[in-house]
RNA sequence: GGCCCCGUGGUGUAGCCUGGCCUAACACGCCACCCUGUCAAGGUGGAGAUCGUCGGUUCGAAUCCGAUCGGGGUCGCCA
């Protein structure tokens, strides 16, 4: 029956005269008594189906009956419409199905929000009906478009000789990083396995085994708090390959994602390669972040050196104690009044740690501020010419230690280029930032902890300073940074053991301890590890950005809420003792 | 855990600031009937919410106050 059928929205005039059969949801209907018009749906679009009551009395009573959301199959031919009844607004619009036949092949009960049109829904209703939700059309463009985005990332991946290799999904736990989700085991008491947070180290080990380049669509999973971007679950393409740096890494991922960018026709616009490269440094100096949005300028200036000597004491004292001075500029910041900055905009340099927010608004004739008395003519001047600050400018300046300096700032860039739409919307900028520091300090600890992970090889000349000043040494980790959100990271690895060895006592592993976390890799590393490095990007964010949406649950078929519940079928859920006793299992009650 | 926003028939909104004219409005949807060229069909009639929940203020609360629940955003967290 199935070799019969016709998609709703593909039929056309050259198919005029055609006995067809379509199936699928009715989107509309419009009953005239004698005549009934039925819009009938499936993903490709809809048809215009009408039965007349003298020439299909069967399948006109069936009509009758129908409602929104039936299931369908009509049977008849297909017809030019007259020139008067053509609809130029859909694309069927120049032909219509005259049934014979009308059988509902499934009723349905009226839905609780509506299926055929675009409507804004509250989103807790849409995942209780995730079913229904994804029938319409937006859900159905984006999951398909993101299927689609999926399948060339493997065509792309193929075609540069990439071998898709599936990892396990019971792994062992590991202390370092997100949380782990645990499942128990039944054979062994009181062990568990994990779900994995990546395969970074069974793709490692595929290098060691000599598949020199591995790609799979990972799905991993992180027991850590929601955002609009981040769910429990996501998806990766996951690379590694052997004997390679650097420029091989970006090359090969410049050709995967654009390619498939490009064959999903995101945004209109394929994506230019290579994409721009930034430091680690750079980013930070000049936009705050380490995932800069590119999009708009108003980079940070250094008023350090200029305001060192001033006579705003508490821009002088914080430099005298070794902090930092740093400004932008809000062009047409003029209209910036002083109650919103010290307001919103404070508030956003606050949340960041800084004390304060100063201002200056940059007048025709001067400038303008209530410390504006505190500053030389000089200084004036100077503030002007760094940071590039015209009459109807306003600049904002943070003063402490250089992280807050550059969160509050950075911060505050992000949150003005958001509220003065200071880049167009369609436009996409990817880039690298590249030599992320090696280490950070841990706020909990106040210890010394990898800022990628231990395995992260380090930049060649700055292995001499690992012992004396950690916090300096580069790795060789990289971001790609889509419109400032960080859309995936990698590195170049770490293979050699006396390397090796001097990270994990910077780090205060020992190696009785090297040995009972990762033994097995070391173990392997002793057998022949060819030079290696990767990269995982995250699939829900690149098609959140290549469709331009903010909510990743809009590219995730069955996401969390922020719960990280699934309201549909109301997970998690309690079990059943037996279940429980048969993993060995006592659920300890909780004080909540 | 902190902070911010939201919560009115099935859906989406208005009303809330400035309490009483709200016996809660509008659009869509839903039900019945009419209708042979509609396509956001049309016409006639109808059902449906005590305004998330609890408590308080008041002669009077959707409207003011407090608490609480639910949802979203964000910080912490995400090697």
């Amino acid at each position: 029956m199935t070799l019969e059928r016709t998609y709703c929205g593909t039929p056309r005039r050259n198919d005029a005269g055609r006995r067809l059969t379509f199936y699928g949801w009715v989107d509309r209907r419009r009953d005239q008594g004698g005549l009934i018009f039925l819009d009938v749906r499936d993903h490709s679009g809809t048809v215009q189906v009408v039965i007349d009551a003298t020439r299909a009395p069967d399948a006109h009573r069936a009509a009758h009956e129908v409602r929104l959301e039936f299931v369908l199959r009509v049977d008849g031919e297909l017809r030019e419409r007259s020139a008067q009844n053509v609809n130029p607004r859909i694309a069927t619009g120049e032909v219509e199905l005259h049934a014979d036949a009308c059988t509902v092949l499934s009723a349905a009960k009226t839905p609780p929000f509506p299926v055929n049109e675009d409507t804004e829904v509250d989103e807790q209703l849409r995942l209780r009906y995730r079913y229904l939700d994804l029938r319409r059309e937006r859900m159905q463009r984006q999951l398909r478009a993101r299927a689609r985005f999926c399948t060339e990332l493997r065509r792309a991946a193929a075609e540069l000789g990439f071998v898709e290799i599936e990892t396990p999904q019971l792994i062992r736990a590991t202390p370092e990083g997100a949380r782990d989700y645990l499942v128990p085991s039944r054979l062994f008491p009181g062990s568990f396995y994990a779900l994995p947070q990546s395969p970074q180290l069974y793709k490692q080990l595929s290098m060691v085994a000599g598949f020199d380049r591995y790609f799979q669509l990972a799905h991993c999973m992180r027991d850590e708090d929601l955002r609009a971007d981040r769910q429990p679950e996501f998806t990766q393409l996951d690379v590694e390959m052997s004997f390679v740096d650097e420029e091989d890494v970006f090359a090969a991922l410049e050709h995967i994602i654009p390619a498939a960018w490009l064959a999903c026709d995101f945004r209109g616009s394929p994506l230019t390669v290579p994409f721009p490269r930034l430091t680690w440094r750079e980013a930070m100096d000049r936009y705050g972040v380490d995932k800069p949005d590119t999009r708009f300028g108003m980079l940070l200036h250094d008023l350090t050196e200029t305001l060192k000597g001033t006579g705003f004491r508490v821009f002088a004292g914080t430099v005298a104690a070794g902090g930092v001075v740093k400004g932008i500029c809000v062009e047409g910041g003029a209209d910036l009044n002083r109650s919103e900055i010290e307001g919103r905009l404070t508030d956003v340099a606050r949340a960041a740690k800084a004390k304060g927010l100063a201002y200056l608004w940059r007048r025709s004739d001067g400038w303008e501020s209530g410390i504006a008395k505190f500053f030389s003519d000089g200084e004036l001047k100077a503030i002007g010419e760094i940071t590039d600050a015209k009459p109807g400018d306003c600049v904002l300046m943070v003063a402490d230690s250089a992280p807050v300096v550059a969160a509050a700032l950075g911060a505050l860039r992000n949150h003005l280029g958001r509220a003065r739409k200071l880049y167009d919307d369609s436009r996409v900028d990817m880039l690298w930032v590249t030599e992320f520091p090696m280490f950070e300090r841990s706020e909990e600890t106040g210890g010394i902890q990898p800022a990628h992970h231990p395995f992260t090889n380090i930049v060649a000349g700055d292995t001499d300073r690992m012992e004396s000043e950690p916090l300096a040494v580069r790795s060789r980790a990289y971001d790609i940074v889509v419109n400032g959100r960080e859309a995936g990271s990698g590195s170049i690895r770490i293979t050699d053991p006396a390397l090796q060895q001097r990270v994990f006592a910077a780090l205060g592993i020992n190696a009785g301890e090297a040995q009972r976390k990762f033994g097995f890799l070391l173990e392997a590393f002793e057998y022949g590890v060819p030079p290696h490095g990767g990269f995982a990007a995250g699939i829900d964010r690149l098609v959140m950005e290549g469709l331009g949406t903010d909510n990743i649950r809009d590219v995730i078929a069955f996401p969390k809420n922020q719960q990280a519940q699934e309201v549909m079928t109301d997970a998690p859920a309690p079990v059943d003792d037996d279940q429980l006793r048969e993993l060995h299992i006592a659920v300890r009650p909780t004080s909540r």
